[in-house]
DNA sequence: TCTAAATAGGACCACGTTGTCCAGTATTGG
DNA sequence: CCAATACTGGACAACGTGGTCCTATTTAGA
């Protein structure tokens, strides 16, 4: 349902939360989200042109967050790499259809808008700060580890 | 978000549904929903091996729906073709997740959650007989036509 | 200034979905 | 039995997504 980059989009900006402060390269969060490198640094500059990352080269370059995960919300991330196709006009191009869908469209439109807010009402830091046995990313069940492996 | 070939059967289903009693060729049904004739038969043929539809060959033959109208719900339609993929393990494939999902993946997978059920919820018979300036697969705003175009 | 680190971005390939075409087979009617 | 109708199913082409690789460019620091 979700496509495989958006999954990728969402590892990488929780990555890149979790850890605000320092830039990652693409590579450290390529180890931490288990994502292919050399597709993520597209996936990267997908989110980059949208604002949401800014990307710095250079020794001790990388990404960081372009605003805080407070203000980043789930939508924005998929809007950025693969936007939800809202059902705006019948897709069979009834005339009568128009704007006013059908009952078939009409609920499968209704759907796609439930998904669409309930991404809208979550923002990356509700992700990170969720009470769960399990934390993002990070492969140590209890909490106090900061959802991102330390690296050595 | 939907895959061409969910769009496809829900319409041909609703199709069906709209004359329950004769049988419909793929060439008929092709007509009235705009698929690609040759595509459809395909989709059929899956909807055929889930048992929704039941194709007859031959003089007259056609496709008929297995189940009542009202028995049949959208969620059959979709799973029979493009079954929607829940989040049940960490995508990640981190131990410490396993059923438990990360904040992460559980928000995606309430979102399809939300889907399905919004889905499991709504028959084909709940489609046509929702009170709506426009009809399914019918290219005149007012009702009292039988959702279908009729044959000339 | 030179080198190493790191992003930016283009070219290219593999694969699944969508879509087409054609031969095979069942069924009805004459 | 014959012919027309219509589903069944396999082979194959077109296209977009996911994924790889390689080169150019920017930047920090010795």
């Amino acid at each position: 349902m979700f496509t495989q980059t958006v999954e990728y989009a969402l590892r990488a900006m929780v990555c890149l939360a979790s850890r605000p402060e320092v830039p990652q390269s693409n590579s450290q969060i390529a180890a931490t989200t288990k994502v292919p490198s050399a597709y993520l640094s597209k996936v990267l500059q997908k989110l980059a042109k949208a604002q949401l990352v800014h990307g710095q080269r250079g020794v001790q370059g990388g990404f960081v967050l372009a605003q805080p995960a407070a203000e980043i919300t789930i939508l924005q991330i998929v809007s950025a790499v693969d936007p939800i196709q809202r059902i705006r006009t019948c897709p069979l191009g009834l005339e009568a259809h128009g704007v006013r869908l059908c009952p078939l469209h009409r609920k499968m439109d209704q759907a796609l808008a439930q998904v669409e807010s309930a991404f809208a009402s979550t923002t990356l830091a509700a992700i990170l700060a969720e009470p769960s046995d399990s934390v993002p990313l990070c492969d140590f069940p209890r909490p106090r580890c900061a959802a991102a492996v330390s690296p050595g």
